[in-house]
DNA sequence: ATGCCTTCGCCTCGAAGA
């Protein structure tokens, strides 16, 4: 017997989720099947490309979500869905003027005391050495400099998204194939462990996963049949959240859906 | 292999994604 009231013994656990669904317009029917049947507490939602009066809002809430978005035509765009109430929403980062829809923050309720979230869409950086590379590592300077601050002022931080980055070779299905490449570039796995170097750690990777597990699958080649894949989407935790966090899973099976997404959701769930 | 697939916008092909 436990003296837990009945109400925390039956409630869900709190869980985060990122998703790049690639056009939310395309994919508001797998990812609304997806919260009726995974409940995550909030997901994080990549290239949704769309402007914000064409946002699902009504769709969204008759599933029992609030949202929160800032989008743009035809490229990038993020948006934060939620059960419970989000607050303080900010858009973009405040030290990088930049047209992209890539970044948005807000604060929700947490099991132990408020969560921050930051959702975020990295720079893809096309290719090693080009001006969208540059940018990618302006972009990801810039975040890194903000981020510092967020995390002083809300220790209880996660970081999700498409990070455009597989931090290591063992997230990466051919690593002697991708060694330098955009994606797994030196400069780029830096600046993910300058990332983690704030405070932050990789939900996933606290706990056995298998061998070749990955977020992302190129929609040629069979590359998702193959396992042909590279793991590029996260959940960064600060110390106080990765504390309590009991489990951390990709959402393989939305690859195998009828006209899927080329990224699969990353969820961690917190006690 | 400058290829393959998918999206969007323009206008049925090019750009971009990763």
């Amino acid at each position: 017997m436990s003296d837990t009231p009945a109400t925390a013994a039956t409630a869900t656990p709190f869980s985060i989720a990122t998703w790049n669904v690639n056009s939310l317009k395309v994919r508001l029917p797998h990812l609304l099947e997806w919260l009726a049947e995974a409940s995550p507490t909030l997901v994080c939602l990549q290239e949704t490309k769309l402007e914000d009066h064409a946002f699902p809002t009504a769709e969204i809430k008759a599933a029992g979500y609030q949202v929160a978005f800032s989008g743009q035509k035809t490229y990038n765009g993020v948006a934060i869905v939620s059960r419970l109430p989000l607050t303080d929403v900010v858009m973009g980062n405040p030290r990088f003027d930049d047209p992209q829809k890539r970044l948005i923050s807000a604060t929700v309720a947490g099991p132990d005391g408020d969560v921050r979230v930051v959702g975020a869409y990295f720079p893809n950086g096309q290719e090693v050495g080009s001006d969208k590379y540059a940018y990618k590592l302006q972009w990801l300077a810039a975040l890194h400099d903000w981020l510092a601050g967020e995390l002083a002022a809300h220790p209880r931080l996660a970081l999700c998204g498409d990070y455009n980055i597989a931090p290591a070779d063992e997230d990466v299905h051919d690593p002697a194939a991708w060694a330098g490449q955009i994606l797994c570039s030196e400069p780029e796995r830096q600046a993910f462990r300058d990332l983690v170097g704030l405070g932050l750690v990789d939900a996933y990777r606290l706990f056995p996963q298998a061998e070749r597990s990955f977020s992302w699958w190129d929609y040629r080649n069979l590359g998702f049949q193959k396992n042909l894949g590279l793991r590029i989407d996260h959940v960064l935790l600060s110390a106080p959240l990765a504390e309590r966090c009991t489990a951390a899973r990709i959402e393989r099976h939305l690859r195998k859906k009828e006209r899927p997404s080329d990224h699969a959701p990353v969820i961690a769930t917190l006690s």
